[in-house]
DNA sequence: GCCTTCGTGCAATAATATTGCGCCAATGAG
DNA sequence: CTCATTGGCGCAATATTATTGCACGAAGGC
């Protein structure tokens, strides 16, 4: 993990798109170091994934909403349960256990409030455990990256 | 944007270093009409575009942290001076104003708490125009994708 | 019913990824 | 200090994959 992996991960991760010449002539690397690197990278596991980001505002999906969420139990075995329950979820995109004042936090992708609703009714309401659950709705995004820096 | 369409969105946000006829072959399409939609999809702008996804465990910046802030003063200029601020920062990996009982929410990618103890001096304290912030750690993700379901 | 438009598959071609090989630098043992 | 070993490099050949030209057929408008 040299200088020249750190900075193939930080290109890959804007753009994975790019030819293995381009990229090669960027570090300045020959064409097929360049590729046994990212090789590697990729079965050491650093590189996940490759993916394609959609641009959110031209699909269905526009409506990107955030929710706190603070359980009744708080045992291991609640959390779990109520994490499946999220996870299960198609609008549901980040769901994670968190340390404050609540116990579980999700990023919603909705369609409209409608879907919202029959969400609530499925993870909030009648026996989800949840005590209590805080909704914002996103407003403007000034920054949303994938990309970890390296 | 026909099925076939949302077909080989859903299956590229999963995993976009497939091979073309590989794709072709799994919607039911000959290889150029496969490679003549997905063109058209990242011309139309649908497809945004398309980069690696790191393991984060696998990286130095392996905490993640949610925050959320509440500005002192909350016109349109001192909301858009706060998302620029928080914008310009690395660890800062996204950034929303939303709605709610707070103005703004982060996630940042962490090193360790001493970066976060020097992102808050930057972002928090002093001329910031942030009356209160509240840190949840991320201890367990249950879910984290990039993909938006069609 | 005919014409236009659009998307398709096939086959040829162009671009790109991948591999074999010989070379050099760094490292460690004797 | 020298020599063998290891690991990564670039070059050039090869294999894979993307891309394009073309002819055909279905759907919709007139």
């Amino acid at each position: 993990m040299d200088r020249l992996d750190r900075k193939l991960l930080n290109l890959l991760q804007r753009n994975a798109a790019r030819t293995n010449a381009d990229l090669a002539d960027e570090v300045g690397l020959s064409p097929s170091s360049c590729l046994r690197r990212i090789r590697k990278l990729r079965r050491s596991g650093i590189i996940d994934r490759t993916v394609a980001i959609l641009n959110a505002a031209k699909t269905e999906r526009r409506l990107k909403a955030l929710v706190t969420v603070e359980l009744e139990l708080h045992g291991e075995h609640h959390m779990r349960r109520f994490l499946d329950l999220a996870v299960a979820e198609e609008a549901v995109s980040q769901a994670y256990a968190v340390t404050g004042e609540v116990d579980v936090f999700l990023t919603l992708r909705l369609r409209d409030m409608e879907e919202f609703d029959a969400l609530c009714d499925r993870l909030f309401r009648d026996q989800t455990n949840v005590a209590r659950f805080n909704t914002m709705m996103v407003i403007r995004t000034g920054k949303d990256d994938t990309a970890i820096r390296l």
